[in-house]
RNA sequence: GGUCCCGUGGUGUAGCGGCCUAACAUGCGGCCCUGUCAAGGCCGAGAUCGCGGGUUCGAAUCCCGUCGGGACCGCCA
């Protein structure tokens, strides 16, 4: 070893012992006498004092030392002298006199700093040299967080008799959902493998395998465009339980988080406890999303009947057209400019709306784009309804429901970020079930599942097979947390009967199900257990415990938005004799 | 595929028609300095302002295009 102790771990207890230290040089600071050199490690900092007693030798190559070099220090702990400890740092009540100092490796001058907060390279650059970034102590930090996630899931869950499984990464494509990541086989010309958008099959045919009690840290691959939640490859903790109901599922998950999040990440407080459960149907009405985050109110007010009658066109129109009129409060926001309400419009429109009205409630009546059309019973009848006070504005909605519903979810987030609604140390979890079974894709003329094609229908909707699928809803459940999707699961069909009815309503046709599904099908035919799970994500998790803007912060490696990594510059090209291999002929 | 925002020494910012022969901080090089901890002081090197075109007597600054990046919509069972 090159190091008898690690620079973070010093205290005044250790004085006088002679210790060697190997890490980086964090900063230096030469007084041309007496050098003061920060020591890090991934444990921490320490000051290391070279005093001018040392061999001339010494000296001058400590001169020449510069920050990120590698050193190994021998030297013997000292308490700092009175006065001169430093409380910021935890190694503070100590120095290392230096006795000895080897420089293991000089370092060029770096392209950014990693000492210090503040003034971060453009994002590129930390990618293009992720190593780098990742010696940054909010970096690091994130990674020990992580691990101390996905450490506390691998003991809660083996405690609960689950056992961890590997599934292929190699594996079949699917046509139902995201855009699979396709490799190219060189034994089988023309055909592929895909890589898993989740382990979901799989961990079903454990099921049926009797494993009874499944769970991986996955990884999972979709080929759609990234977001600042989702990137091209992230991970899940992908679980699978046998013989149990919906509430058996969230409960267990449940607990696991509410168990883990004081133990990782004490700062962070529960909203509620237990968490709360929506339907899909009416957190879509009060939040306008399926994503809600609970932190805050504004929630969204339908006023339609009061406006049944209404004098303004833009409202007339839309409860014709059997659309709504719907409403949120911008508390203490009536004195918003012109420039400022023609900013949210914009921001309406760009959510699908065709306009924004609004009402300002100020000392001297009605006040915005919708005052001169409300009469004076729909002013009061509105203003209890929605609890309006004086300097608030009201931003309505007007047209189909879905519609309405995504223009003021959308604005209701735009306030929180505006006027800081939401406590950032607040963790404010729900469970949202009963989803619809499927969705109408008016593009291809044909239903899709909603979840997945696995997913079990409530039974009680079964006959609505025939009549009516889009009422049918499912035995799904998502959990979210503060506006973001943190999971998603449900219990899975184990009866091939209902499993075949689901493809054949998705229009799948008899050679295509036994083709792509056929696994499946006749897995359940040999004594599938009821089954159901879920896959909380594990980037999206960290990213908020972390309170990072982006999972990109909370992976070790992370892609842009592009897609491409940066330091690698993946994707490349590849050999023509790699292509060759693969018969796969690139066309200009 | 679409909308919006950004692009100035190694890094982060300022400058937003002429005072820019581009400023500040930090890093880098040199000198001074024995108790600092974002050490300090002095000196110095370092940028044709992403790229291309246009407007103008004059462009880092305005316009168009393009490339790169980010946020969002679509997409993400």
């Amino acid at each position: 070893m090159y190091k008898t102790h690690t620079c973070g771990e010093l205290r005044a207890t250790h004085a006088g012992k002679q210790v060697t230290l190997a890490g980086w040089v964090h900063r230096r600071r030469d007084h041309g006498g007496v050098i003061f050199l920060d020591l890090r490690d991934r444990y921490g900092i320490i000051q290391v004092t070279v005093n001018p007693d040392l061999s001339k030798e010494t000296l001058e190559h400590v001169a020449n030392v510069r920050m990120e070099w590698v050193l190994q220090v021998t030297g013997t702990v000292h308490k700092r002298p009175a006065g001169m400890e430093n409380p910021k740092m935890q190694t503070g009540e100590v120095e290392i006199i230096a006795e000895s100092i080897d420089v293991l490796n000089p370092a060029k001058t770096l392209p950014f700093m990693v000492s210090g907060e503040n003034d971060l390279p453009d994002e590129n650059t930390r990618l293009k040299y992720r190593y780098l970034d990742l010696r940054r102590e909010r970096m690091s930090r994130n990674m020990i967080l992580r691990h101390k996630v996905v450490k506390f899931m691998r003991d809660f869950l083996d405690k609960q008799n689950f056992i961890e499984i590997e599934t292929p990464i190699l594996f079949k494509a699917t046509p139902e959902g995201a855009r699979d990541y396709l490799v190219p086989s060189r034994i089988y010309p023309g055909q592929f493998y895909a890589l898993p958008q989740s382990p979901q099959q799989l961990k079903q045919l454990l099921m049926v395998a009797g494993m009874d009690r499944y769970f991986q840290i996955a990884r999972c691959f979709r080929d759609e465009d990234s977001r600042g939640d989702r990137q091209p490859e992230f991970t899940q903790l992908d679980l699978e339980m046998s013989f149990v109901h919906r509430d058996d599922v969230l409960a267990l998950v449940e607990a696991l988080y509410t168990d883990m999040i004081p133990r990782v990440a004490p700062r962070k407080k529960l909203l509620s406890s237990p968490w709360p459960k929506f339907s899909y149907k009416e957190v879509v009405e009060k939040y306008g999303t399926d994503k809600p985050d609970l932190r805050f109110g504004m929630e969204l007010i339908d006023v339609s009947d009061i406006f049944t009658k209404s004098d303004f066109r833009v409202f007339q129109s839309a409860i014709e057209s059997g659309g709504v009129i719907k409403c949120i409060v911008a508390p203490g926001c009536a004195d918003y400019s012109r420039k400022e309400v023609d900013a949210l419009t914009e921001s309406a429109k760009a959510l699908g709306a065709k306009g924004l009205a609004t009402l300002a409630v100020t000392g001297e009546g009605l006040k915005g784009t919708a005052a001169k059309f409300v009469k004076s019973e729909e002013e009061e009848a509105v203003k209890s309804k929605v609890g309006a006070k004086e300097g608030d504005l009201i931003l309505f909605a007007a047209d189909e429901r879905a519609v309405v519903n995504k223009v003021l979810g959308g604005l209701r987030v735009i306030f929180r970020d505006k006027l800081d609604l939401a406590d950032p140390d607040l963790m404010a979890f729900a469970w949202i079930v009963d989803f619809p079974m499927f969705a109408w894709n008016e593009e291809e003329k044909k239903w899709d599942a909603e979840h997945h094609p696995f997913t079990m229908p409530q039974l009680d909707d079964l006959p609505k097979f025939e009549t009516n699928p889009a009422e049918i809803l499912s035995d799904a459940y998502d959990m979210v947390c503060n506006g973001y999707e943190m999971a998603s699961g449900s219990i899975r069909i184990h009866r091939s009967d209902i499993q075949l009815k689901v493809f054949q309503l998705l229009g799948l046709r008899g050679d295509e199900i036994e083709q792509k599904f056929g696994h499946m099908l006749e897995a359940f035919e040999y004594g599938a257990p009821p089954h159901g799970g879920m896959a909380p994500g594990v980037d999206r998790l960290v990213m908020l415990l972390a309170d990072e803007p982006n999972i990109r912060e909370v992976i070790a490696f992370p892609k842009n938005q592009t897609g491409r990594d940066v330091m690698a510059d993946a994707p490349s090209e590849v050999e023509p004799k790699q292509l060759k291999e693969l018969h796969i002929q690139i066309k200009e």
